[in-house]
DNA sequence: GTCTATACCCTGATAGAC
DNA sequence: GTCTATCAGGGTATAGAC
């Protein structure tokens, strides 16, 4: 398993080719001349076109904290700036790929479901963080899902409109409605004198 | 122009084939039968697939008053609920086809987008009606864009997950969020007089 | 405007020698 | 594990009589 070994080259040639043109519009051919490998070596390793996508889903998975959230992170203290700098710096890839599969199979499906989980999980976390900075009635889970929710849908409208803007105006309008439920970040002495005095 | 003509059948029948199976997933042959039109009639009306869609984006935005808005309102008065019923009702059909089209040709990404923005104005017109109880500080088109947000990052999540309550969970938190905003619904009168409390 | 037949291409996938 | 050559099928789109 050398770094560029021909299995390697397939899943990143096919990662790469998903991202920029889609899975429908990637061939096999594309990905066969991106990563320079033949036929043979493509269906030596992988059955099919789809278990190919499993491994790329199975990459994302694995790289999230490594390559999205700990460079994300860096220098970032604050739980709730910790969600604003990951909506800030990514537009979750999987996303893009979800819609356009529309009955993706089974062992796909569960993969882009287990990387939605995942970035829920890390907003999860950071909510859970913060948690004496939010209001008793939230349901944590709910709020993070809403999150992607919002990165989702402004990856949508962006895309359509030709215009990122939208996608901002999501996360600002996000920004403002977590602004509205959380108290600023305090140390935890003060917030215990705030929970008192209600 | 008959109610059930060549062009109108073609049309109709790839609306339904294009939100059940997706556009990718539909063949010109999956059209032709459902709508049991001959290969000769298509190519006379539309020089090839995306027209197609073209026409069928064209057919949601022309019935979006008639065919959704309507409907959904009906006996309902309060803005802020008209919203909601909305969202209660609908997963924006369109959604679907803005994500799964990786690059759509200009004629059918400019058709998506007016399709958006008619939803984006009749949120608008609902915020514009509830004008008097949102703060001074709500950017009202921003804020009807993310209702469209919600909407569209539900829809994903929903479809990945299997379950629609990723959805309802989506619309709670939008709820919660405009809830916040916006101050009871009230008589003017009482609405002039808070006003002027402030 | 409608019909049938069909061209033509690109797709995912396979065969079988090395 | 890798290579070349190739298949079978389905896809969009066309031809040309009626």
């Amino acid at each position: 398993m050398e770094p560029t070994d021909t299995r390697s080259r397939l899943v990143l040639a096919a990662m790469q080719l998903f991202w920029e043109k889609g899975y429908n519009s990637t061939s096999i051919a594309d990905v066969l001349q991106t990563a320079k490998v033949n036929s043979g070596s493509l269906y030596h390793f992988f059955p099919g076109k789809s278990d190919l996508l499993a491994a790329v889903l199975d990459m994302y998975h694995d790289g999230i904290r490594q390559m999205l959230l700990q460079p994300a992170w860096a220098g970032v203290k604050d739980p709730i700036d910790k969600i604003f700098a990951l909506l800030g710096r990514y537009r979750c890839p999987i996303g893009s790929l979800a819609l356009e599969l529309h009955e993706p199979d089974e062992p796909v499906r569960e993969r882009l479901a287990k990387n939605f989980r995942a970035w829920i999980d890390a907003i999860d976390d950071c909510l859970q963080q913060a948690k004496v900075r939010l209001p008793a009635g939230v349901t944590r889970r709910e709020l993070a899902q809403f999150v992607l929710t919002t990165m989702e849908g402004g990856v949508m409208q962006a895309r359509t409109f030709r215009d990122v803007s939208y996608f901002d105006a999501g996360v600002r309008q996000l920004h403002h409605y977590i602004n509205g439920l959380a108290r600023a970040p305090t140390t935890s002495a003060i917030v215990k004198k705030r929970q008192l005095r209600q």
